[in-house]
RNA sequence: GCCGCGUUGGUCAAGGGGUUAAGACGCAUCCCUUUCACGGAUGAAUCACGGGUUCGAUUCCCGUACGCGGUACCA
């Protein structure tokens, strides 16, 4: 029988999480679901210094809000928990001492300063980061170049050790990657890389081996920045577990800034006025807030179906799918080696489309959503769903709902009087009092009566219809621009329609 | 510096020894609309460079350039 396939998403509790983060939990829970495997959610907060207060919280939230719901969590334990690294912490110092057993690994007792010393003394234009490798372990103190009672009087003394791995010194490791297929490292480039640092937590390069071989992880994918790294990790999976047990690997490739050259950072997003995070992302530290995706009126579909494509395609010319056709659609041999960078007029294009694909019905828990946060709450649903109706086509944005269709909620307090003063005349003047009469006088206060209704009173006063058009719509709305006017008229009602253009007409001097 | 990974229009990208090198975003023009959008049509714009291999390279190989990533007791 086939192993049950296994993915995890394990971000760091650092901050937001952006674009890229999104991406790597979308496509390992595509993989999940394709597969009717397993989506865990592993939180890698074994950085101390680096806690910061809240970003577990938001990395469930973002998840939820993407519908990318993991089967284990530290919210919803399973059978291979505990899902917080720093509540794992006993568990990898056993890892690391079977390593040093197994002549491995090995404690090395180098201070901060001693470390320091070693990078500057060999440092040099050519080598501008020497490493802590086989050339210079000698040099340090650690168990390979002290005698073994030095070794053990310093261990007994309590004195503050790291745990290196001892990587070998010539040899090649291979991996075989899912999209980038063969990648090769020789080791004798690689450093001694710290696995359990002095406070006893392991650093990444343990943690994600041991926590990947206890969760029963069957597929490692991760961002392209763990590719240098990945060599250190096939040799750990081969001295603690065998290279046969370890997961298959994929490293996406990544997001970049939409200008220049680099990967996105949250710096982009307030330098180009564009969002980066899932969601709103309150920095603890400073108070500042970096806009979110959802907050500047994505949605979520929207959100997901732009991600997954930036980096992806099925080969043919589809670009919108549903979480659903994402799952069975989805390959990691069709994930782009390349890096791609982020374009913000596509992903509002996506939204746009999206805002045409759902229902008003559907649509509506947001408007009245983005309605209130503009502090105008809409207490009459019918009138709303209405006016999505009626402003849907031209909403790239569910905020656009509000720019678009505030009109119907709100009397205009200002008009553009530039657009009807040059051509306003008596003429003019005496049309709207009439209007106002005869539109007053309808049967039924509809879109299309209105036109007739307007359009026959100006051919009676011999006007050319289109040059009333422009001034009942700064009337009824203060600008220029909108749905159709009778559409607006009509939703208007009859009161305020004729409240409206008198108010107007009393601006501008209506005896 | 060294190591790794990349490179098809401005951007996302399909394709992959012989093609008019798809499509989308954006841009331009036109149509629709007596508003602004939406929508529709049309257009401009691409295989980084140099060597091979081949009857033939955008496609395969090798270099070069460029970009990105890594080079921490961060992930």
């Amino acid at each position: 029988m086939e192993k049950k396939i296994r993915v995890r998403f394990a971000p760091s509790p650092t901050g937001g999480l952006h674009l890229g983060g999104v991406r790597t939990a979308l496509y390992n829970y595509l993989f999940a679901r394709q597969h009717q495997g397993d989506f865990i959610l592993r939180i890698e907060d074994t950085d101390q210094s680096r806690y910061i207060p809240g970003a577990e919280d938001y990395i469930y939230e973002t998840l939820k809000w993407c519908g990318l719901e993991p089967d284990e969590s530290p919210l919803k334990s399973g059978p291979f928990g505990p899902y917080r690294q720093s509540e794992r912490k006993k568990i990898y110092r056993e890892y690391a001492e079977k390593l040093v057993q197994a002549g491995r690994a090995y404690y090395a007792f180098d201070t901060t300063e001693e470390l320091e010393n070693m990078r500057s003394k060999y440092r040099t234009p050519e080598n501008p980061s020497p490493q802590y490798d086989y050339r210079s372990r000698e040099n340090m103190r650690n168990a390979l170049s002290l005698s073994a009672g030095e070794t053990g009087r310093l261990m007994a003394a309590n004195t503050p050790h790291v745990i290196r791995i001892k990587i070998p010194e010539k040899e090649t490791v291979h991996l075989q990657d899912m999209i980038r297929g063969d990648v090769s490292f020789d080791t004798s480039l690689l450093d001694d890389k710290v696995l359990l640092k002095a406070d006893g937590m392991p650093t990444y390069h343990l943690a994600v081996v041991v926590d990947d071989h206890l969760m029963q992880i069957t597929h490692a994918f991760r961002g392209e920045e763990w590719l240098p790294s990945a060599p250190v990790h096939v040799l750990i999976w081969r001295y603690l577990f065998g290279e046969d047990q370890m997961p298959r690997w994929a490293h996406f490739p990544l997001i970049l800034k939409p200008d220049g050259n680099g990967k996105l950072s949250k710096r982009d997003g307030a330098r180009l006025g564009i969002p980066i995070f899932a969601m709103d992302w309150k920095d603890p530290a400073t108070g500042e807030t970096i806009t979110g995706f959802r907050e500047n009126g994505f949605l979520p579909q929207a959100f997901v179906n732009m991600l997954a494509v930036l980096g992806w395609n099925d080969g043919t010319e589809q670009e919108l799918y549903s979480i659903q056709e994402l799952i069975a659609k989805f390959s990691i041999e069709r994930v782009h080696k390349a890096g791609a960078k982020f374009n913000y007029e596509k992903a509002k294009w996506f939204n746009h489309e999206w805002i045409k694909k759902l229902t008003v019905a559907e649509l509506f828990p947001y408007v009245k959503k983005a309605f209130e946060e503009k502090s105008l709450p809409v207490s009459d649903d019918q009138q709303l769903l209405a006016v999505i109706g009626l402003v849907r086509d031209r909403c790239s944005l569910i905020t656009d709902f509000y720019t678009q269709g505030k009109f119907l909620f709100e009397t205009p307090k200002q008009w553009d009087l530039n657009a009807i003063q040059p051509k306003w005349n008596e003429q003019k003047k005496a049309f709207f009092r009439d209007y106002i009469v005869q539109s007053g006088s309808l049967a039924e206060w509809r879109a299309d009566n209105l036109e007739t209704a307007f359009k026959e009173l100006a051919a009676e006063k011999n006007i050319k219809a289109g040059e009333l058009q422009l001034p009942l719509r700064i009337m009824l709305v203060g600008e220029k621009t909108g749905p159709p006017v009778f559409e607006i008229s009509a939703s208007l009602g009859r009161g305020e329609t004729i409240k409206r253009i008198q108010n107007l007409l009393d601006a501008l001097g209506v005896p």
